[in-house]
DNA sequence: GTAACGTACAACCATATGGTTGTAGTTCAG
DNA sequence: CTGAACTACAACCATATGGTTGTACGTTAC
């Protein structure tokens, strides 16, 4: 988990994220896109491939970057979960209010 | 939003988060639940707080500390656009093989 | 075969991060 | 008033991060 919102916390890497989730593109291709080196572009690469974020598969000379989309799935449930405990305690909080009305009946 | 997951990236701050999900905390309070110093757990909640994931509220000489459930979302949200753009992928895929079919007729 | 392309990786730099200890300011209790 | 509790913040350290350039290697095209 930590690598994998590591991963999302840059903007570049987010960006990266949206694309290969819609096409796929060679490491290259994707460094044509932004204004820094090639270098800086593959260790963004490599760095959501520790996250699980994409698949990297060699084709060629190239190397295709693909999105997984099951990693993104991960992400989303811990913070649906989040969501849930926080509902759960403001479903406590109008059991309780519900409580001190019959108290009051 | 780098800083929303950059926050979410370390294990100690995503148990505050749950934590003052549920409940609410003084940070001596959090500081008690970790084997670290005070200092690093108020560091950890400062971090939540520039993140909009907590807020701090003085109540005497304490600060209570609380899940803001709506930066929660803001996340959330992000990953949802994500699966949704994989989706139209595969949709637009399944229309291209439906297209080849028809060709096929 | 050779030149160009795509990639990998190391070395380096500046800055950020996660932890520590120490000092100091407020607030509460006795 | 004095001491203890709660917090804030600075200084410091080790390591990680995001960027660079340079070098080396496999693959493709001519």
């Amino acid at each position: 988990m930590d690598r994998l919102f590591q991963a999302l916390a840059d903007a570049t890497r987010r960006d990266i994220v949206s694309r290969v989730l819609v096409a796929e593109y060679s490491v290259s291709g994707l460094a044509e896109q932004y204004a820094m080196s090639f270098a800086a572009v593959q260790k963004h690469v490599a760095v959501l491939e520790r996250a699980s974020l994409v698949t990297k598969e060699k084709r060629g000379r190239e190397q295709i970057v693909r999105g997984r989309v099951d990693a993104v799935q991960r992400a989303r449930r811990l913070l649906d979960e989040y969501e849930h405990i926080w509902r759960q305690r403001i479903d406590r909080i109008g059991d309780l209010l519900a409580e001190d009305a019959s108290d009051q009946d």
